[in-house]
This record gives structure tokens, sequence and C-alpha cells, in this order.
DNA sequence: TTAGGGTTAG
């Protein structure tokens, strides 16, 4: 090559670079030197520039072209120009493996899927024989359809034992819930399997839900292997099924090992678990554990301490963490709003929307206006919801889910426009759910709309759109108008169709233990002092005018009998619990899986009188916050 | 090059 070549010119520092050009008489730097600019780029523009540069002179001939095409293909990448760094492909005669791979790799890391397929088969049939590397990077695109052809490959190209080809198809038979051959693939590894494919195979269980399974591969990974990745799969994989408690404990069992170090990822899951069952204590323990251990406090840990400081009943933590989070994205925006609306701050949570879109200039997703549609149902807001929910499709362009739809049916059922909720879910374009009915009926029973009760509670019956809560629902509208011969009718009817009421369970963290109480419970230790505290809470509540509501008794029992029901609700006895081991004077958090019984919501208003605590409740729809008498819902909910 | 996280109706 001449010495005048553009190829040999002397090195050019970067920044004479960006003035370069052939009429400016500078030389061009060599390619190797134009690949470690490449690498350190700060910006695109550098980037174009020197793309711009490989063309005009022509350095596509050079033998060092694949090597700059694929720092090029990186650059690009990094800045996340990924049409830039995809389209090069297109324009190099001949891409060799490498190029291909890199291309695959950002195509599927992308999201991609169908580019990275187009390009592995144009590699196939340009007879490149891929490498591990591509046959990873290609699983990254499969589903659980077009992985059965990959791993075809992986045996023909005899990739079979490569650890990350392996580990990439455990991962992609995860996805698609197809456990068998995960765990074929995975007992194939070589002997000393790695922690990361131990881990891909234990996060496979934990998709599906298999807390057991999960729990036997984790027992069965030597304390040593353990890293922190197989731990936080585990803890999250109790708290994601059903598990909660399981969780905590299994934090408190890494805890007590002393390694591996907790990370955020720990936090969020463990917080997580607190929010499922309302233990405040626990939640604010981790609280102080990530503030004292290092661990870094991004917006994921402050959305998930949010999340938890609302559904655990102290708002005003939830808010002073949110106060203090830099860097809020829309989850965590969702979050705070949703709080607000489950605790019937309703105005905050329309205040906070309106800031987050005017101030911050976030725009709302499908999340937020299930916070704000709610909000604006707690609170009576009728034809500021109906318009929120209209806005969304007209202004923000999101289209309702049934979600949304069932914000708007509970929130003008519960104003009592029952006809125009009914035509609303006749009319919408989703099939409705049994959610969604339930919702109706409750707000007929509510407003006392007997008729169209029976009406929609026989019409779901009759085509088996059920759930247990419907069936409950009809039946407290027979109940309710004195019919107990319908009661009687449902009751055999869900014997029949062997549909059981889910149990009404209500909890109380003391000292950092959840205690639970189901109606009529014996179990608790201490059993006779709380039942003596019943019925010295019965005797305060009558002495201050209480008259038993025995229509939310569905048994067809004696009045006496039925008073005698309604004194053991579990709320109740989660409240008699509360008062004796706790401070006077402090206030009490119960949680209900169900929604909180009429009277029970009567009898809590007393007790918080009498007894001048405050007492949160949270049941299945949202909080109550009783205070010397009168409860934040305004006694609709 | 391979594994893990936060918000979602009643």
């Amino acid at each position: 090559m001449p010495a005048s070549s553009p190829i040999l010119a002397t090195s050019l520092p970067q920044k004479q670079l960006t003035t370069s050009s052939p009429a400016g008489g500078f030389r061009l730097p060599p390619p190797e030197k134009l690949a470690i600019l490449l690498d350190r780029s700060e910006s695109v523009d550098l980037v174009q520039q020197i793309h711009a540069a490989i063309l005009r002179h022509n350095l596509y001939l050079h033998p060092y072209h694949p090597v700059l095409n694929l720092k090029l293909h990186r650059a690009y990448a990094s800045h996340d120009k990924i049409r830039h760094s995809l389209s090069l492909l297109h324009t190099t005669i001949d891409p060799d493996l490498f190029l291909f791979t890199a291309a695959i790799n950002t195509a599927s890391t992308n999201g991609l899927r169908d580019q990275a397929f187009r390009l592995y088969l144009q590699l196939l049939s340009s007879r490149i024989v891929p490498n591990e590397f591509t046959l990873s990077s290609i699983l990254k695109s499969c589903s659980a359809r077009s992985v059965k052809l990959i791993h075809t490959h992986v045996i023909k190209f005899g990739l079979g034992l490569d650890p990350y080809v392996a580990t990439g198809l455990v991962d992609v038979y995860a996805l698609g819930g197809d456990l068998v051959s995960a765990r074929k693939v995975f007992d194939r590894m070589p002997e000393r399997r790695s922690i990361v494919s131990c881990t891909a195979m234990l996060t496979c269980y934990a998709k599906q839900g298999d807390v057991e399974a999960a729990r036997a591969l984790f027992e069965s990974m030597l304390d040593s292997d353990r890293d922190i990745v197989s731990w936080n799969v585990m803890i999250d994989a109790y708290g994601q099924h059903g598990f909660p408690s399981e969780a905590l404990m299994l934090f408190r069992e890494l805890l007590a090992e002393g390694k591996p170090k907790p990370d955020e990822i720990t936090a969020v899951a463990t917080l997580s678990a607190c929010s499922q069952i309302g233990a405040l204590e626990s939640g604010r323990w981790i609280h102080v554990l990530i503030e004292r251990s290092g661990i870094r406090v991004n917006v994921k840990v402050c959305t998930a301490l949010i999340d938890m400081y609302s559904k655990c009943g102290s708002l005003e933590e939830a808010v002073s963490v949110f106060n203090d989070t830099t860097r809020k994205d829309i989850v965590a925006w969702n979050a705070m709003i949703a709080g607000y609306a489950m605790h019937g701050y309703s105005q905050e949570a329309l205040r906070l929307f309106d800031e987050m879109q005017g101030t911050v200039g976030l725009q709302p997703t499908d999340i937020t206006f299930i916070g704000t549609l709610q909000a604006c149902a707690h609170a009576g807001l009728v034809e500021e919801g109906v318009r929120m929910f209209e806005s969304m499709g007209q202004v923000y362009g999101i289209k309702p889910k049934i979600e949304h739809y069932g914000c708007l049916v509970s929130l003008l059922g519960r104003a009592g426009r029952l006809k125009q909720a009914y035509e609303i879910i006749k009319n919408m374009e989703i099939e409705a759910d049994s959610v969604i009915w339930s919702s109706l009926l409750g707000s007929c029973k509510l407003h006392g709309d007997f008729g169209l009760g029976k009406e929609i509670a026989e019409y779901l019956i009759g085509r088996n759109i059920t759930n247990s809560g419907t069936y409950v629902l009809l039946s407290n509208i027979y109940a309710s108008v004195g019919d107990y011969e319908g009661v009687a009718k449902v009751r055999s009817l869900m014997k029949e169709k062997t549909i059981v009421k889910e149990p009404g369970v209500s909890t109380i963290e003391i000292d950092g233990r959840v205690h639970e109480f189901r109606a009529g419970d014996g179990n608790h230790l201490q059993s006779e002092e709380i039942y003596t505290m019943v019925r010295k809470m019965s005797e305060w509540i009558k002495s201050s005018g209480y008259v038993p509501d025995t229509n939310v008794v569905l048994q067809d029992l004696e009045k006496s009998e039925k008073e005698e029901s309604l004194e053991v609700h579990s709320e109740r006895l989660a409240i008699a619990y509360g008062l004796i081991s706790t401070k006077p004077g402090s206030p009490l958090r119960i949680f209900k899986n169900l929604r909180v019984c009429s009277d029970c919501h009567t009898v809590t208003k007393l007790i918080s009188k009498i007894t001048g605590r405050k007492i949160v409740m949270r049941d299945r729809n949202r909080f109550h916050h009783f205070v010397d008498g009168s409860c934040s819902c305004g006694d609709f909910w």
C-alpha cells in the first residue's frame, strides 16, 4: 500500500477526527486506532463520523475491516442505535460468523425476535456454522414453539454440553412452562453444574409456582454454591405464590447463615412478602436493615417500600419514602397514587396524578388509571371518574382493560347507578368476569335492588359464570329479604357444585409475629384471654347502643345464635387480641382477606371510640381508618 | 454471551 494511503495515515487525536475531511488534508488514523476510538466513543456522533470515514476511505476492503465492523456494531448498540448497528450486516459483503452472532445477540437482547430469527436463517443459508455464542444468542429470541427447532440445531452442532447454551435452553423451556424438557436438559448437563444453570432451573420451578420442587433443588445445592441470586429466587418464589410467611422465614435463615449478603433484590422480594401479610413491623425492620447494610437504594427498592408501607397501613411512612425518592419513575408514582387511593385519600391521589404530568412530565400508563379510577370510586367522585375513564382512550390512547371497567362499574354501582353499570358490563368489548359481576351484585345489595341482584345472580349461575363470591352474594340477597328458602337453595347448589366459601381470615402482627384468626377460632395460645376480651367488648358496645346486624349472617339460625356467630367474627378476635397485647392508646392494624362485614364495621367504629384507639383495617378492597367512632370510608364501601 | 426485583379492579 502506498505511503499516502489513508489506511497507513498517522494517528490523529480524537477531536481532530471530528473536523477531518479528505479535502481538509487530515489523515485518517489506522484501523487499529479507529477500533480503539470506537471502543471508547462517548457519543454516537463520533461513531457516525468513523463510520462515514470507513466508507469514504474504502476501508471495507481492508483485511482488518471485519474487526472494525464488529466494533462499529457494538458502538452503535451501546449508544442504543440498534437499527444502525443491525443495518451494518446488510452493507457488509460476506459477513462472518462474528458479525452475524453479534447482530443476532443485539436483536435478541432488544426484543427484535423476528429479526434475530431472520439473521439466524441468513447465517445458515450462508453456510456458516454457528457456535455456542450464536446459539445462546438466538435462544434469547425463542418462544415455546421455536425452541424445539433450535434445540435440534444445538444437538446437530454438538453444543448441548456448553453451559451457556444449556442454561439458555432451560430458560426458554421454563418460560413456556415445559418443566419436563427443562429438567431433561438440566440433568444432562456436565457433572459440575454451574450456579447459573442451577438458578435457571430453580427459576423455572419458581415461575411455575412449584415451590416444593424449587425448595428441593435449593436444598440440594451446596451451601457454598448458593449465591444471593439463588436465595433471591427461592425467597421470591414463596412470596409470589402465596407463601409470604415462608419467604420471610427463609430471609431470616439467610441472615442467620451470615452469607451471602442480601442485596437490593432480596430487599424487594422480602418487602413484597411483608406487603401481602401486612407485616408492618417486619417491613420497618427490613427498611432499617437496608439503610444499615449499605444495600443500594434504587427506585425499585423505594417503590417496594412505598408499596409495603401503603399496604401495611402506614400511609405516612409511604409518603415519607416517596418524598425522599430521587428520580422517581412511573412505577413509583403509580405505587403512591394507588397507595392514596386504597386509603381513601382520593383528592391526594388525583393531585399527584396532575403533579406527575404537569411538573414532572411523566405520561400515565394503564396502571396509573387503575389507581386514579379507584380513587374516584372510593370517594364517590362519579363525574370525575367517568371523565377520567373516557380520557384514557380519548386523550392518552390507552385501551381500558377489565380492571378499568371494574373500577367504573364499582364507581357507578356504589353511586346507585346500577342500570348504567349493568349496561356497561353488557356492552363492553371485553368479556365480563366473575369479579366485575360480583362488584355489581354487591352494589345491588348495598342499594337494596334485590330484583336486579337476583336477576343477575341467577343469570350467572345459569351460565356457570360464577365464583364462590357470586353464590355468597346471591345468598346474601335472599337473606336480606328473609327468603330462607332461597338461601337454602343456594347453599345446596354450592354443595352440589362443591363450591366452598373462602374462609374469612383476620391477621394482626404483634412483636413481628403475624397471628391469624378465623371465625370462632380457639387455636390461639391465649384463646381464653382473647374470648374474655371479646365478651368485654360486647358489653361495652351494647351499652353504647349497638344493635347486632343479624342480616349479614347467612345461616338460618335463631336470632340469639346469629348474634353469637357475629360476636366471634375473625375481625373481632383479632381486635380483642390486639387490645390485650398492645399498650393502651396505640393503634391497631388488622388485615382481613375478604370484605369486612357491615356488622364488624359498626363494631369497630364503636371500639375505636370506647378505647380511644385508632384502628386501621385493610380488607380485600381498601383500607378503613377507624378513629373516634367513625370510619374514613364514610360507611360506604 | 448464561440466573434474580418494584406499581394493577372487587
